[in-house]
DNA sequence: GCCGCTACTGCAATATCTTGCAATAACATC
DNA sequence: GATGTTATTGCAAGATATTGCAGTAGCGGC
């Protein structure tokens, strides 16, 4: 799988890629790059400290947080806000999406590629608005959940 | 000013309101309602907090986030989540609005109706997807900030 | 006014996330 | 390996927001 691979890849990377930029390779970032290199899509700055204490009780949450903010930095994982305000990590440099949430059933999903290109074209036409599609969170009610009331 | 008169006879007719509801008047309910009274437009919990120490120093945080709790119940404010991920307060019964924010200037705005309208079309046609405009924030870049890049 | 019921508050604890500071450790150089 | 520089960490404090619990107070009924 040609996504799998490319990620696997630029994760092995990442410690030439700090040091390249002056930053030191530590094993605490170590550890936040293990779990972000076995994470899929997306994850709340909270799941991930979870995720490195099960690894490492001694975990401290402001370094992971940290590592999160040098790691955006390089572009490696780009942050948002989740329906409930909460950070939210897309893992990976896909091409930038928004998301769509049901406040009912409390699912997610990306906003397809032809409503996303209308939608930035839209605020781009009514209000000369560059929209960051990545900082999109849309809340509303499922086909599923529409159909069920 | 129609809109000024509008909401200020409803904010008189809160205590009746909770009364009605069964719920109790207080000391520390009143001042949050007055201090939305004052409010246009929309305001963060943090702000909300701050504005009530203002005018009684022992103004108790929790106390303030659950009489919005209570006030969103009775429909008189609408919170979503700004840009940051913040608890934001939209001060009054009008008509469900999205928010457009730059993330350059820090300027936000509200969505104009016919770009709301056309999100929604777009939203409900490609992903059956019923859009709650009032938790809608779009991050980008405005106008002014696109100019002088 | 008094009494009783119970909604509500303040307090304390907690979760999520940020930041300053002093000590530590990564790492380049010799 | 030793040394020096300084990025990074852990700690503590802080901001925002939530929640359980015991004590308080709003308010209806008498």
């Amino acid at each position: 799988m040609a996504t799998s691979t490319d990620l696997r890849v630029s994760w092995s990377a990442v410690p030439a890629r700090f040091r390249a930029r002056g930053l030191r390779w530590t094993p605490q970032r170590r550890a936040v790059v293990e779990v972000l290199s076995e994470t899929d899509g997306h994850i709340t700055g909270a799941e991930l400290v979870e995720r490195c204490r099960a690894r490492d009780a001694q975990t401290i949450p402001s370094t992971v947080y940290r590592t999160l903010d040098v790691l955006e930095e390089l572009g490696l994982v780009r942050h948002g806000h989740g329906a409930d305000g909460r950070e939210e990590y897309h893992v990976g440099a896909g091409p930038e999406h928004g998301h769509l949430y049901c406040a009912t059933c409390g699912g997610s999903w990306e906003i397809s590629d032809a409503a996303a290109e209308r939608i930035v074209a839209t605020l781009a036409e009514t209000d000369g608005f560059e929209v960051d599609l990545s900082h999109v969170t849309v809340v509303g009610r499922c086909r599923a959940c529409d159909a069920g009331a």
